[in-house]
DNA sequence: CGCCTCATTGAAAGACATCAAAATTTGTGG
DNA sequence: CCACAAATTTTGATGTCTTTCAATGAGGCG
């Protein structure tokens, strides 16, 4: 269900382009849909950042169970584990470029990487709240208001994840978080144009699902 | 439910002792059971490492959920947070003594406290994978697996804290964790000299029933 | 057009929550 | 040390929400 293409990058250049990447000489990798960034296990020695496309990071159960613990979209940083290989798997989900930062320029710059972590650690604490404390609706607005804030407050959302990439990163199932969108859907709180763009109707409504 | 007792630890006394604490001079400070130690919006400005007791780390949903995010156990550090103000609330469990560290040695020490940032996001992510993915045995089971692990291995678990607080860790209601204890307990998995002290019996079927 | 993947919808089952009450433990004061 | 009150934990009955299983529908691409 969830195999994974093993393949290294389609493209690795020495760039300096990009949108707002972190400054500084980095490489530029290309990844099409469903590449792998890293694995489970791989030395973990860079940190990426996002210029286009979006980014799953997730761990796998012995029995196939997937949790999706995060998603990167344009701007946002990614790759900096404890411990020197990665406990996470990172993919492609949609076609991606990403610059890629050395070690080096990780040591020279632990200042930013701490803000970097110690938000990092936020991020999955507040999904812990989500996770562990809402129902199915309430997770699916949450994660539709925080897509919405991370890119810049536009009322309109492209999707760039499946829905099961949105089950296994809210805990649910496929059924759930289509039932769900159907739902607020009839509630006109939000508006499909397709299964993957929505419009977000009523941010207030939304917002006060959450809590 | 939840109410806090505000009121600033019963004594403070700049000491250097205490169980293999961070180095360098530091505060200590102790705590009755309940006692807040810091609060959500408070200035973030020190951290924590637990000599004696325990504490619980927890943020509140408006309709009074609560979500305990973290326990740290004597040894951990915890208080360093994204942010000039906390985002969430900490309190001893039970009689609790702390070293406090300053702004100022958390800036000579940057690279331990991002090695401690780190580490913290992972264990949020793996708490993230076990409330997305298991269900309450499992839940259960990593917990306890955990805190065995966090106790150097040891068999016997003294709980420092109390089913609501295991509840609001691992996203259950109190009547589940209870439910499940005793499912472990007749399946002899696992042992009880009373509500709070358990004693792993099959420490691998418990490791089987997380995965 | 047909095939494949992804998404949606329906019906039934299951897991956990909720409500209620009993049992056990803890703390307090005599 | 015992007695009593309060808090915590356990147990039971019932209900609700989410999952599971199954089938249908929609969109993309050869």
């Amino acid at each position: 269900m969830y195999a994974a293409v093993k393949a290294k990058p389609q493209s690795i250049e020495v760039e300096h382009l990009g949108p707002a990447p972190m400054s500084g000489p980095h490489l530029v990798a290309t990844y099409k849909p469903g590449r792998e960034i890293y694995a489970q296990g791989d030395l973990n020695d860079k940190c990426y950042q996002v210029s286009t496309g979006a980014v799953r990071i997730y761990r796998l159960l012995s029995d196939g169970r997937r949790q999706v613990v995060s998603f990167h979209l344009p701007g946002e940083m990614f790759g900096f584990e404890a411990g020197s290989n990665h406990a996470f798997f990172a993919e492609a989900i949609t076609e991606t470029t990403l610059a890629v930062f050395g070690r080096r320029h990780m040591q020279e710059r632990s200042r930013e990487l701490l803000a970097l972590a110690l938000t990092g650690m936020a991020r999955a604490q507040q999904h812990l709240l989500v996770i562990g404390r809402q129902c199915a609706v309430g997770r699916i607005a949450a994660f539709l208001v925080d897509l919405c804030e991370r890119q810049g407050g536009c009322r309109q959302l492209r999707l760039p994840m499946s829905r099961q990439d949105i089950a296994d990163y809210l805990g649910l199932t496929i059924e759930t978080v289509s039932r769900v969108v159907t739902k607020l859907k009839a509630r006109s709180v939000i508006a499909l144009r397709d299964a993957r763009t929505i419009d977000i109707v009523r941010l207030e409504a939304l917002r006060s699902l959450c809590d």
